[in-house]
DNA sequence: AGCATAGCCGAACACCCTTTAGGCTACGCC
DNA sequence: GGCGTAGCCTAAAGGGTGTTCGGCTATGCT
């Protein structure tokens, strides 16, 4: 009755006046889901609360609509991970790549993705905690583990970590920032050390890098 | 109209004939929920997903029974994670006194922490990642922080392990500790380390325990 | 036997959600 | 200018939930 882009803006969300995409460009809609999820996910920290009706109203369209990019609540939830998660490995690759040494870039990379996370905490939770990801799995998070062993192996090779099962010890590492960054995220009141530094413990004692 | 003790046995749990409590112990039906509640929410592994409906169900009580004992949803989540981290605590407890000195005391609470939440994922998630957590805290966890720290410092005492910071160990300890868990529970199929020995790599490296 | 009261219940209010089915509209090629 | 169809919508089915209110019933003291 009324055409089209007058619409609800009965919202708290900020939202735009919208206008319906071009033809051919349908897809940039996804994208606007995609973005929103992962914004409200952030939010939220918790992927059985983000209802779909709300990504909608934020931005704003009807909720039936999202049922043209992605057939339930779960494929949007793991759209929105992949995204984050591929963000995040590029963020520890660029850090990485301006280091000076394999030891320094392990390092850089690792801090790069406590610094996402801190910054994420939602997100994080969603990566590591979530129902989506003990109903569906997220197999694209293999990336981040092998980028950590590829480090840890690259340290020994070049005599900065003394030789031994890189797998293992990059492992051990990883379970040691997880541990780090959930309990900073889950406990945010309670005193924990300088993150940096309990990194480095963690990297001298359980890779055998020494700090600088 | 059809008396009381009637009722529904329309579910799948296993409802027993519920009688009404004798005068004066009303505070049975509490204990019950209570027991409830942890078994459900082992299952779920997220608070917000326990609804008092389905507890009443499960027991089987009319839903609005639960408000004679507890002023609202989170305050039976609280309740039911504190009687868990009180079991939790207590195993530990045991499993320390039998041993012959600090180091292995400390090894066997923490072994049995980690026994306790491979045994019971759900409840582990709920006491450390649980949006209840986040929104009002769960004081009650202080003491397994508490008894770890005096581990680390009894090794200390006694020669055991290197002189040091013995919270600051304690706490890097934890820290791996929770990590490891927080990774199998969240990502069973990996193929994770066995526990023991990532376990004993922890207190060796970090704390400086040689095992045995 | 009477009766106050501890112990519990049913209905209802006021929300929220996912997903299906079918329909309108304006874009852009012809 | 016409019109097929991409792009998005409304309506509704069918389900959840926490919480409040008023009320029933069996108990056990008197």
């Amino acid at each position: 009755m009324f055409g089209y882009a007058g619409k609800a803006m009965e919202d708290t969300e900020t939202a735009a006046v919208r206008r319906r995409n071009a033809r051919g460009q349908g897809d940039r809609l996804r994208d606007e889901i995609v973005d929103t999820a992962v914004r409200m996910l952030d939010e939220l920290a918790d992927d059985e609360k983000l209802s779909l009706r709300a990504v909608a109203r934020a931005i704003p369209i009807a909720a039936t609509s999202i049922y043209l990019h992605f057939p339930d609540r779960d494929a949007l939830v793991l759209a929105a991970m992949a995204r984050c998660h591929e963000e995040l490995v590029r963020h520890g690759d660029e850090a990485a790549a301006t280091q000076p040494d394999a030891a320094a870039g392990l390092r850089a990379r690792i801090l790069a993705q406590v610094d996402w996370a801190q910054r994420h905490p939602g997100l994080y939770k969603v990566l590591h905690e979530s129902g989506v990801h003990r109903r569906l799995g997220m197999p694209f998070k293999e990336v981040m583990v092998a980028r950590t062993v590829d480090g840890v192996q690259a340290c020994m090779d070049a005599g900065l970590a003394p030789a031994g099962d890189a797998r293992q010890a990059a492992i051990d590492l990883r379970t040691a920032v997880n541990g780090m960054l959930a309990q900073r995220i889950n406990e945010p009141d309670l005193p924990w050390p300088p993150a940096r530094e309990q990194l480095d413990r963690f990297l001298a004692k359980l890779v055998g890098i020494s700090p600088r």
